[in-house]
DNA sequence: GTCCTTGTAACTACATTGATTACACGTTTA
DNA sequence: TAAACGTGTAATCAATGTAGTTACAAGGAC
């Protein structure tokens, strides 16, 4: 099991739009810094607009970010692309046995557990921006 | 995307030998809790076992816990089970451009950070035991 | 030896991912 | 205005993983 590339590939287009964005760029151009297919990218980018990260339009090419580097959050990327639904990363067998001490109660005992750990991973991204990652690309690059 | 519901069902296998622990659980029996096939719970069974969870014999009913319970940890389960292989709970795309600022340090700038959020949700199962477990389904049960 | 059990393999239906092609429709520009 | 380029989106495909099911070999208990 492996959580979609569409999160990795959505960073990946934000932050490429912020450092190119002398020039327009556009979906195919996206594509072939990603290395995929300008429609996945086009999929892709239809998400983050949806989620008011990027504003684009139709026919006419390059898209820009809605709000500043500092006030996207990975966590506002991770929810936009639809990765992980709410409260679902971990998965629990349906109608355990009633009548079972534990088929009884397993669930409402496991339950809040799975909660707490999605909890946990999502808050990494809610405390990180896109600001921080596009300065760690930059700071790579000054060193080379 | 949901992570396999084999832990839930691996969490219920233990817990429920520990509960059931004066009479023998067979893979029959458990899979009637469980509610699910037999076949499934052996399959999930000889995972538990190969991670030294449980003592089981061919042919033998029932299944035997190989520590105490304080001494089994979420964690411990949840490798056993293998729904997550070592920090590659989040896919990154492959081989992007690297003649591009952004393809070329994307991986680079973007592991760290998934590696960190896969921590942080594992370390909420490295804190919980299946005694933790077994007193919440207990103390339910006393309530009822 | 009979019966119950575990350990496995094989097969199925189903869902999701990511790539690909195709095309409608918007925008630009020459 | 017509051609060129770009976005939006649907349809299809191969690959993969999950969970259920059946079947059967082989171990152990009585």
């Amino acid at each position: 099991m492996s959580i979609s590339s569409r999160f990795a590939v959505g960073i990946h287009i934000l932050a490429l739009i912020d450092l190119n964005k002398e020039t327009a760029s556009s979906s195919e151009f996206i594509a072939g810094s990603v290395n995929t297919n300008a429609a996945v990218i086009r999929k892709i980018m239809g998400m983050l607009k949806k989620a008011g990260l990027i504003d684009v339009q139709p026919g006419v090419a390059g898209a820009k970010l809605s709000r500043e580097l500092s006030e996207i959050t990975l966590f506002d990327i991770y929810k936009a692309v639809n990765v992980v639904e709410e409260n679902e990363l971990f998965s629990i067998h349906d109608k355990p046995h009633p009548d079972c001490v534990v088929g009884k109660n397993i669930q409402s005992t496991i339950e809040p557990i799975f909660m707490a750990a999605q909890s946990a991973m999502e808050k990494v991204f809610q405390n990180l921006t896109l600001e921080d990652i596009v300065k760690d690309i930059e700071a790579k690059e000054h060193i080379q």
